[in-house]
DNA sequence: TTGTAGGCGTTATCAA
DNA sequence: TTGATAACGCCTACAA
């Protein structure tokens, strides 16, 4: 077998740094961390050494020392959606595991449809408090100022799920929304089996980003690709199952040749009361998104046909990798945070906690 | 905002446990590390300090202490095969992040299809040089006693993408390939236009398990869903392209009604090369396996319909964390280290190098 | 069988 | 502007 060095090559620590330049370990420190009090010249020498031996940082130690804390505070939308369920559930998750890690982390409900609430609590976060905020939000001018201010006050901000683009946020953590919405109607098209037919787009609030953009990318390949196809204009449910189940049977009623049923939002309950109740005419093909216990259930009776998804787990774990990289202004490694779009079939579902 | 507790929680260490058992710190390490040489009754008292305090070790301050380093050495099929070339390189990535964590990962290359080459590379593995080993490798008898040696001697031992479920290995990590066979059944189910039809089956060898379970997951779906199509006997293609090549006119030749390929193993070239070259009478809807630089080009280009995967960085990084955990005698999170069936689009393919 | 003391790589306090 | 020195939580010779 290909030998591995057996004689281990140890990396060069603060104190070889120290050697090479000889100053001591303080100096060393001083300079490692941007702290004031040594010379020009100085810091020259140490840099020098530094470059020379090639040395990184052991952060482990580092961690260990200064004993210090990262706290970490989500800001989620109030709404009975078990979208934002899983993310909680992770959130408390990753919050224990990271214990021992000196990790923080905490959550926090905001009003849904009121950027005035977002903004006015963005506003009141104690930069003594927390290091780095989540933003799960939709994008309006308060929310962008208020963030755009809490960023001044030296908290790192990521914008989550939805992103907020002309704010100063550090990072988007979620998936490209144009994209999921192409995939959706990609596989809506092949799923149908017949090339006419009308497509119901069921939604959360035309207000979100998100939305929009799924919606968008989902008319794009349908006029592309399938042109016999028509999508309807979005029926706005306000992630409010009673609502959405009051306007499922008017929408029907007005359009009889609705062969699909595209629900762009994670709120699924309403709609999939709806289609168990029955009483229409063909099965319908249904494309949903964010796999949670309910679209599971649905995909795996065959109420819906497929989901497209992103990994709460994994947008929570990035989002706090990403926290904790600018709280120490260290670099990210993009590859690992960029989020799937992921495709479900009843086939390829995980296990539940998965 | 709910406020996080500001008295910071801190948890116990070893001089807490030391200090409540009435032992030195000495003692309390020997009973942590299961060391000898310390009285029955003592080990009582040290342990209900520890259950009392809720003591969890700090991980990196152990290994600081320690100055341990990991030594974890890959076995892959030596094949001209993309998906392995994938894999070659999140290991060397993931090596080099990893090395400020001590943690060093080599690998080697295997004759393929020589399941004796892989049992005796496996019996000359030294335990003083490496701590774990991951083998992708097909199961056979002499590799099962190989690695039940090996584990015999206290090296931790991961299957890698294709399992040895008869040996004593200590985790599996990869797909369920079963699953994965009827994901692409239901893909290819639907994309497929007409009811009738025949599809081409194109796999690496029938030894691999992983090949065969494919198999047999997307003959269960076609069977059960879609009765009209016919699926043709495997088509062996041994990852070598040019033998595909020329295998693949013949097949054509002999059924002229194939209406779709799937391709389930990791091998596209060949398959690639005989569809650009054109000639067939009508488009084929092809399902492969693997998102790797040759297959998503032909994603792009329409020549693959979609594509099922697995995520090779997250093969390689489970890999390593399942192997720490097992060298430290460590649980493992089972639900972070479950490898996801991924499905591609054009339309949801990630960027390169995401 | 048990304890003392020193060290892992980094940070932080205090004195020079 | 710099440097000793002690800590962080854990492990390990060596001594008792």
């Amino acid at each position: 077998m290909i030998k591995q060095d057996r004689d281990i090559i140890l990396k060069p620590t603060v104190n070889d740094i120290a050697r090479v330049a000889g100053v001591s370990l303080a100096t060393v420190d001083r300079v490692l961390n941007g702290r004031p009090g040594v010379r020009g010249v100085t810091i020259e020498r140490v840099n020098k050494a530094i470059q020379q031996l090639g040395y990184v940082r052991d952060t482990a130690a580092a961690n260990l020392a200064r004993g210090r804390v990262y706290r970490f505070h989500f800001l989620l939308p109030e709404s009975n959606n078990e979208f934002i369920s899983l993310l909680e559930e992770q959130i408390s998750h990753l919050s224990e595991v990271m214990a021992l890690d000196r990790t923080r982390l905490s959550f926090e409900k905001v009003p849904a449809f009121d950027p005035q609430a977002m903004a006015r609590i963005i506003s009141e976060i104690d930069p003594e408090d927390v290091n780095g905020i989540a933003i799960f939000s939709p994008e309006t001018p308060s929310v962008r100022d208020a963030v755009d201010q809490i960023k001044k006050r030296g908290v790192s901000v990521v914008a989550l799920v939805s992103d907020l683009p002309s704010s100063k946020r550090d990072h988007f953590v979620g998936i490209d929304n144009v994209a999921a919405g192409r995939t959706a109607g990609q596989l809506m098209g092949h799923f149908l089996s017949k090339e006419k037919g009308k497509i119901l787009v069921v939604t959360g609030s035309m207000l979100a980003r998100d939305h929009l953009e799924r919606r968008l990318g989902f008319d794009q390949v349908m006029t592309e690709s399938f042109p016999g196809i028509t999508v309807l204009p979005s029926l706005e449910g306000r992630d409010d199952p009673d609502l959405l189940e009051r306007l499922l049977p008017d929408a029907f009623a007005t359009e009889p040749d609705i062969t699909g049923i595209y629900s762009s939002a994670a709120g699924n309950l309403g709609l999939i009361k709806f289609l168990r109740k029955g009483g229409l005419d063909q099965k319908m093909v249904v494309v949903g998104h964010e796999l949670t216990p309910l679209s599971r259930d649905a995909l795996e009776q065959g109420t819906f046909d497929a989901i497209i998804s992103q990994d709460t787990g994994h947008l929570i774990r990035s989002t706090v990798r990403i926290l904790r990289a600018k709280t120490d202004n260290l670099p990210i490694n993009i590859s690992q945070e960029r989020i799937r779009i992921d495709v479900y079939l009843k086939e390829n579902m995980p296990l539940l906690g998965g």
